[in-house]
DNA sequence: TCCATACACTTAACGCCGTTAAGTTTGGAG
DNA sequence: CTCCAAACTTAACGGCGTTAAGTGTATGGA
C-alpha cells in the first residue's frame, strides 16, 4: 500500500518547494520581503495553502535556520583537517566571518533577531556533531587547544571560550551587517577589522608571550 | 509678534509627546508593539496627525536613536575623570553593557536593525563631542592608551582599536539579546562573559606581557 | 460499481499595519 | 467680517499574517 507513502513524499515536496521558494525570496528580494503571499504566489499556490504545510511564518523562518545553520557546519568542510589547533581556530573564524558576508539576511535571521525559545529542539540538526553543529564544531578546536596546553593556564573552560570568541567574531560580522553604511564612524575595511579582532583576542588568550602575526 | 513663537512651541511640544509615547510603548510592549496608531491613540490624536511631525514611521525611529544615543554618551558619565586610560576602558566598557542589558529594545534598534543612511547627518548630536558622541569618547580612551604606549607599540590605529573593541563588546551584548533565551548553547553568565572578553582583549593589545587580571 | 469520507486546497474575510487623499475646523491677518 | 493657511480628522488603499468556511477529488469500503 503505497499510496500513504506517496501522499507522505509529495507533501514534503511541496513542504521543500515551500522553503526554496522562501529562501529564494529571501536572496533576491530581502529581509521583509519574504510574506506569506509572496511565497505563496512563487509556488502557484494560495497563501492559506502554505498553513497545511507550516503552523505559522514563523515556523518556515525558523526551517530556514535550520538549513542555515547546517550550512554555516558546511562551511567549515576541511578545516578540521589542519593539524595546528590555532591555524583551525583562524579558518573557522576566517569561515564564519565569510558566511555572514555572503549572507547577510540569512546571518539577521540566524543570529540577529530574538525567536521565541525553540521547542525541545526537535530540531533535525544533530547537536553536537560537528559536521552539523557549528558550536559544538568551535568548541572542539577550542578544547585541543586547551588540551595541548596553547593557552594561558587558568583557561579551561572550553564552553567560556567558545561562547567569547563567538561573541567577538560575531561583533564585527554583525556590526557590519547593521552598520556599515552608517557614515558616522570612518571605517576601516572589513576584513582588516576581522582579522584585527581574531589576532588581538587569540594574542590575549594564547599561553607565549611572543605575539603572533598572520 | 509672539504668535509665530508660540505655534512653533506647540508644535514642538507635540512633537516631543510623540516621541515620549513611542519611547513608552517600546519600553512597555516592546518592539513590534511601537506602531503609528498605538502612538497615536496614546497622545489622544489620529494616526495620520503623526505625518504633520514626522514624515514616516522610520523618522520616528531615528529621532528615538539620536535621543538613545545622546542617553549612551550620558552613561559614560564621571568616567572621563578616572585617571589611568585602561580603567577608562574597561569601565566604558562595563557601562555600554549594562546601558545594552538595561534598554534591550532600544539597543536593537540602534545597533542590530539596518536603517537607511542617515541623510548627511543633522542628527543633532555634536559629532566629535565625547559628551554626546560615544565613539568619539571611546577613541579619546583609546589615543590616551596609545599615547602613553600602553598598547603594543605597532598598534596605533586608534580608528581600527576603537571598531575593534567596540565590536567585542557590541558581539556579547547583542548574542546576549538575540540570542540569551536559545537552549541549544549552554550559556555562561552574561558578566562573566563581557568580563572574560574585555580582560582578554585587553590582554592581546597591551604592551606589558603579564597578564593584567580585574 | 458506487458512495461516503478524508484530505488538499481555495475563496473570502478579519483585524492589523504604514501611508495618502480629501475634507473639516479654527484662529489670526487684512 | 471675510478669507486663508495651518492643524487636524475621517475614510480609504494596498499589504500583511492568519482563520473560517466551502469545494473538489482520489480513495477505501460496501
Amino acid at each position: 500500500m503505497g499510496i500513504k507513502e506517496r501522499r507522505e513524499r509529495e507533501k514534503a515536496e511541496l513542504r521543500d518547494r515551500i522553503l526554496v521558494a522562501a529562501r529564494e525570496l529571501f536572496v533576491e528580494e530581502g529581509f521583509d520581503a519574504v510574506t506569506m503571499r509572496k511565497i505563496a504566489e512563487r509556488i502557484e499556490y494560495s497563501p492559506t495553502a502554505l498553513y497545511l504545510h507550516f503552523e505559522t511564518k514563523d515556523e518556515i523562518l525558523r526551517a530556514l535556520c535550520d538549513e542555515d545553520f547546517r550550512a554555516l557546519a558546511g562551511h567549515f568542510a576541511g578545516i578540521a583537517a589542519l593539524p595546528d589547533p590555532i591555524e583551525r581556530l583562524r579558518a573557522a573564524g576566517h569561515a564564519y566571518v565569510q558566511f555572514g558576508l555572503q549572507f547577510p539576511n540569512h546571518y539577521r535571521l540566524m543570529f540577529m533577531t530574538p525567536h521565541p525559545p525553540q521547542e525541545a529542539e526537535e530540531s533535525a540538526i544533530a547537536k553536537g556533531d560537528p559536521d552539523q553543529d557549528s558550536y559544538a564544531f568551535l568548541k572542539g578546536i577550542l578544547t585541543d587547544c586547551v588540551e595541548q596546553g596553547l593557552f594561558r593556564p587558568e583557561l579551561q573552560d572550553v564552553e567560556l571560550l567558545a561562547q567569547v570568541v563567538w561573541a567577538a567574531v560575531h561583533g564585527v560580522v554583525s556590526i557590519e551587517i547593521a552598520k556599515s553604511n552608517d557614515d558616522w564612524v570612518d571605517w576601516r575595511p572589513f576584513a582588516v577589522r576581522a582579522d584585527f579582532l581574531l589576532d588581538a583576542l587569540l594574542n590575549g588568550l594564547l599561553a607565549g608571550t611572543s605575539p603572533r602575526k598572520a
